[in-house]
DNA sequence: GAGTTTGAAACT
DNA sequence: CAGTTTCAAACTC
């Protein structure tokens, strides 16, 4: 699976508009995006795994969302329609080889397949959503102009779905291009910091095992049209997600509320539960289909509270190596399943949908990220069982697969449930999360068939991604770092599907650090923690202490280390125990106060005896907070009035300010020789010569020096004084310098037309 | 870098 | 819940 790069949120179009009509766009088109024709052998059609006979809808809605995204897959092609697309710059790429959607797939990817890349544009906003035709022509999705300025948003409850102005192009020009079906509705309400946009695909569910694959992709901008990646606050989710999977159910319903803009992303028959996170983080949620899950899934209802301006991607893989098809809730003119549908905001509506067939590759390889937490995703495994699905349509039904920029999403998730429908519950100011700029990513990939253990999710740590475990009807959990996804962003390298026949998407090298919000990613990512050195506890226990911070192990000194997705299944294990010993064992431990740090304490209170809580074994001192009376310490100095401590703390001020002082120091330097070697980079590109400096010869210095000497008998001369002189003398030199490099440059220019 | 100290976590 | 053991980080030399 690859990673979605941060810049997919930037992708994402403020505004989406709805489109009905399908417009051929000239396979000339430059502003399409590539896409990579996945001979598809199963000439069923793909539907979705988890319900047999109805196809499921994702839908979002919000109060405050602003955009929406809708995609339908028919039988006998994949429609895609968003709203309020604004901003879409990066290459989105669909893989055949896993049935992934790759975002920002460098171009050169594109290039290699021999299909003219695929753009997705925000001014055009012409793609969304491309597929692979079966035939091997890829089909592109193409988006008019919505007139709509970015940013604006409607009145809210304004439900009346846009005109589809979305296109569907093929390749090769014709417009076999499957009609658009089911109109999103299209809600864009004020929103008060953000704006939500959420993009869902829904494919109808395959007749066959082969995989269908569902893909949901929901997504929060700020007014500003950035998305935010934050970190989830552990906050209850009050919001449930309803993905009960049911042959007779033609519809699931997923159900948030949320006070504020946010998207939800659901899964069609995958359970994706998300937990809170640290407050400013998103999440990134990928389910994945299991491939042999043959029945209809089991209902998992999840309560899910979506935090203002946090995005959320889910993303449903399904196994099977079928096309993949998206639907719409609505009818078309072809046979389309139920899709499920996600509410939030208590609004009804097929708005800020978003369903992506992914691959149904399973494949996962540990992405980690330094700092941050566990997020808590819940992932439903798909079901490729075979359902009364349609056949697939004609030809034009194509294989799909997609891999899909980072997601975030900023949707605590509350313990999952068996239930069928949830009701839109609003967002209460508890539930809410706070958005902040932090440029986290997560991404939920495929894990390692996991025991049935369903975590607390309400425990996990902060960040923990769950993943599915591929298995029939089986709904397994991957707990995956919050990390993990920011990871990608740091190390293009690493991709989640080791399986994805496509390299890791370059892209994400250069894009992962391009500024979000104002913010690299260097600035908004935490900064490494430090590598554990476990010897015996295998990384899962709280002993460890990336463990113990809901964070895989990476780049650490450990053996024998367990904490990693390779051994998702024992580290499951581990977690569980862990939760049943101690609920809060992934809680942070020191709590923040109700103002400012001064009330930050430890939750539990510390229990030295010998250090004085003056050494960092004491917890509280590490959190540089004072022992409070909760704390069991003996000969405790770690007080406000300590003597000690205060001498402690200025000897800790004083060198950390000399820390500062020297980082600062090297960074001026470093920052005035880059600037002197950017002054004097254009001299060496333009002219390929020397530098001016190689033109002061011996003869040069002492004509110059003479020249000052003239200059200095001047002002002695003129008895002028000495600030006048020693300025007639600085003058003069400037006038040298300024003769000196103006020479060079001459030389330069006379040797370039020489050579040329 | 090796050894010691320390206190949280795990265990009984 | 208390006592003991295990463990890895912090610390010292």
């Amino acid at each position: 699976m690859d990673v979605v790069s941060p810049e997919l949120n930037s992708l994402l179009p403020d505004e989406i508009m709805d489109t009905e009509a399908i417009e051929d766009v000239p396979h000339s088109q430059t502003d399409v995006a590539t896409v990579k024709e996945e001979p598809s052998d199963d000439t069923s059609v793909p539907m979705e795994t988890d319900t047999p006979v109805a196809a499921e809808s994702l839908s979002l809605s919000m109060a405050t969302s602003t955009a929406t995204t809708k995609t339908t897959d028919s039988v006998t092609g994949t429609t895609v329609s968003t709203s309020g697309l604004q901003k879409l710059t990066a290459p989105f790429t669909i893989s055949p080889a896993n049935h992934q959607i790759i975002l920002n797939k460098v171009a050169t990817e594109a290039a290699k397949s021999g299909t003219p890349p695929q753009v997705i544009k925000q001014e055009g906003q012409k793609l969304l959503v491309t597929t692979i035709g079966k035939s091997g022509q890829p089909i592109v999705l193409q988006l008019p102009h919505t007139g709509g300025k970015p940013g604006v948003s409607q009145a809210s409850g304004d439900v009346k779905p846009q005109t589809p102005q979305f296109k569907v192009v093929t390749i090769d020009g014709r417009s076999e291009l499957k009609p658009v079906v089911g109109s999103a509705s299209n809600q864009v309400t004020t929103l008060q910091a953000q704006q939500l946009k959420a993009v869902q695909i829904a494919k109808k569910t395959p007749v066959s095992s082969a995989a269908p694959i569902k893909f949901i992709i929901t997504k929060t901008v700020n007014s500003k049209g950035f998305l935010f990646l934050q970190p989830f606050p552990c906050h209850v989710l009050s919001g449930r997600v309803l993905t009960q999977n049911s042959p007779v159910m033609p519809q699931r319903t997923i159900t948030l509320s949320e006070p504020h803009s946010m998207s939800i992303q659901s899964i069609p028959g995958k359970k994706i539960a998300i937990s809170p996170l640290k407050s400013p983080s998103k999440v990134t949620v990928v389910s994945v289909a299991s491939p042999t899950s043959n029945t209809s899934q089991k209902s998992v209802a999840l309560p899910v509270n979506v935090a203002l301006g946090q995005q959320i991607l889910a993303v449903q893989q399904s196994t099977s190596a079928s096309p993949v098809k998206v639907a719409t809730s609505q009818t078309t003119t072809q046979n389309i399943k139920p899709v499920q549908s996600v509410a939030v905001g208590g609004v009804s509506g097929s708005q800020f949908k978003t369903i992506i067939p992914l691959a149904t590759q399973p494949n996962v390889q540990q992405i980690q990220v330094p700092g941050s937490r566990f997020h808590y995703v819940r992932l439903v495994t798909a079901t490729t069982a075979s359902s009364t699905g349609q056949p697939s349509g004609p030809s034009t039904t194509k294989p799909m697969v997609v891999s899909t920029g980072a997601v975030r999403m900023s949707v605590p998730i509350v313990p999952a449930q068996t239930i069928k429908q949830v009701a839109p519950k609003p967002l209460t100011s508890a539930a809410q999360v706070v958005t902040t700029t932090q440029t986290q990513q997560r991404l939920i990939m495929p894990a390692t068939p996991l025991p049935q253990i369903q975590p607390n999710f309400t425990n996990l740590p902060p960040g923990t991604v769950l993943a599915p475990a591929p298995g029939a009807g089986n709904v397994g959990y991957a707990v995956v770092p919050a990390q993990y996804v920011t990871q990608l962003q740091q190390s293009p390298f690493v991709t989640l599907a080791s399986s994805s026949s496509f390299p890791a998407p370059t892209g994400i090298q250069t894009q992962a650090r391009l500024p979000l919000n104002g913010l690299t990613t260097a600035e908004t990512t935490s900064r490494p923690r430090k590598p554990c050195n476990c010897t015996k506890s295998q990384c899962l226990k709280l002993y460890c202490d990336c463990f113990a911070n809901g964070e895989f192990c990476n780049n650490c000194n450990c053996n024998n280390c367990f904490n990693n997705l390779e051994h998702e299944t024992e580290r499951q294990k581990a977690i569980k125990t862990c939760l049943d010993r101690n609920p809060e064992a992934f809680k942070p431990k020191i709590g923040k106060g109700k103002e400012g740090e001064s009330d930050r304490r430890h939750s539990k209170g510390c229990n030295c005896k010998r250090s004085g809580c003056l050494k960092n074994y004491c917890e509280c001192y590490e959190a540089k907070i004072m022992c409070s009376s909760i704390c069991k310490c003996i000969g405790c100095k770690n007080f406000e009035e300590s003597p000690e401590r205060k001498t402690l703390m200025h000897l800790a001020d004083a060198a950390e300010v000399r820390v500062q002082q020297q980082t600062a120091a090297k960074t001026k330097l470093s920052s005035q020789i880059s600037d002197l070697l950017m002054r004097t980079a254009p001299v060496i590109s333009s002219g390929g010569g020397r530098l001016p400096y190689t033109f002061v010869t011996k003869e040069v210095l002492e004509a110059t020096c003479e020249c000052l000497l003239e200059q200095a008998k001047k002002a002695e001369h003129t008895h002028q004084p000495q600030a006048e002189a020693e300025r007639m003398i600085l003058e003069e030199f400037g006038h040298c310098l300024m003769r000196i490099i103006s020479s060079a440059g001459k030389a330069k220019a006379d040797c370039a037309s020489i050579n040329c």
